[in-house]
DNA sequence: AAAATAACTTGCAATTTGCAAGTAGTTTAA
DNA sequence: TTAAACTACTTGCAAATTGCAAGTTATTTT
């Protein structure tokens, strides 16, 4: 199913053969900025990514170890997928690539926002962030 | 040849819809290792890039404005390519991505010499590497 | 108990990637 | 000075991946 081919040793090759798909980081994104996130709320997204593709990125990012699969609280219908420790590492990526595409595009005004408050103290940022996505 | 179908306005995704593919940050990273490649440098490439999808990568690089060619001062045959300052700009990117990597993957050893520097004085590094690229 | 939700699967078409073999202009070696 | 070699591509086709639409199964709600 999943393929788990590494181009090179190179680490950048590496990272890619992971999570360097069309999907993969926009996922993550949403576990980022929600933090929890049940299936429907990917499908939500509105990149509007197709059911097949969204269950197979999940299945490969959680044989990476990038995400884990929680059980919801209310409902047995339901699955929560939160980031891992490997997953949260990856705030530092997605920041700068927020930064750069802040410098290049026009963003949405949260996103400015948010971009704002990480060049006040981008340290104590990523910081204060990955604490809040490790609480239980 | 080039789409440019944005997903969406999330500045993750509109980076990504531009060098979001299984080879365009590779061919960014020997720019940004190498200052300046000929497409026989990229096919070099430990990777192996099939000519063809070079070809159609650099195309779009340069569409995005990412990189750009230039003269070979010694032969009409070659032709260089060289970052941009919109792909120079990805450097951070491109550093948090070797961190992570660093943490999680095995690296080649002047990888890991780099990444220590890096982890000195971050910012410092950032900047005379860009001084560097910048250099005609 | 029937209808609606939630998380997927399946089948197939469209797009992208990958391979192998060109081609056209330029440079090198005999 | 001319043929071989090099450089930067292009082309054609097969294989893999993505995308769409329509299921399916297990809850949960009405």
């Amino acid at each position: 199913m999943t393929d788990i081919k590494k181009r090179s040793d190179c680490p950048i090759s590496s990272s890619l053969d992971i999570w360097g798909d069309k999907w993969s980081l926009l996922i993550i994104r949403d576990l980022m900025f929600k933090k929890e996130c049940t299936y429907g709320d990917f499908i939500k997204a509105e990149e509007k990514i197709a059911t097949n593709i969204l269950a197979s990125r999940l299945q490969s990012l959680e044989e990476n170890a990038l995400i884990e699969k929680l059980d919801h609280p209310d409902s047995k219908a339901k699955v929560l997928y939160r980031l891992t420790e490997k997953g949260i590492d990856l705030l530092p990526v997605m920041i700068e690539i927020n930064i750069w595409a802040n410098k290049y595009f026009s963003l949405p005004e949260d996103r400015k926002a948010m971009i704002k408050e990480v060049k006040k103290d981008k340290k104590k940022f990523i910081k204060s962030w990955i604490k809040e996505l490790k609480k239980v």
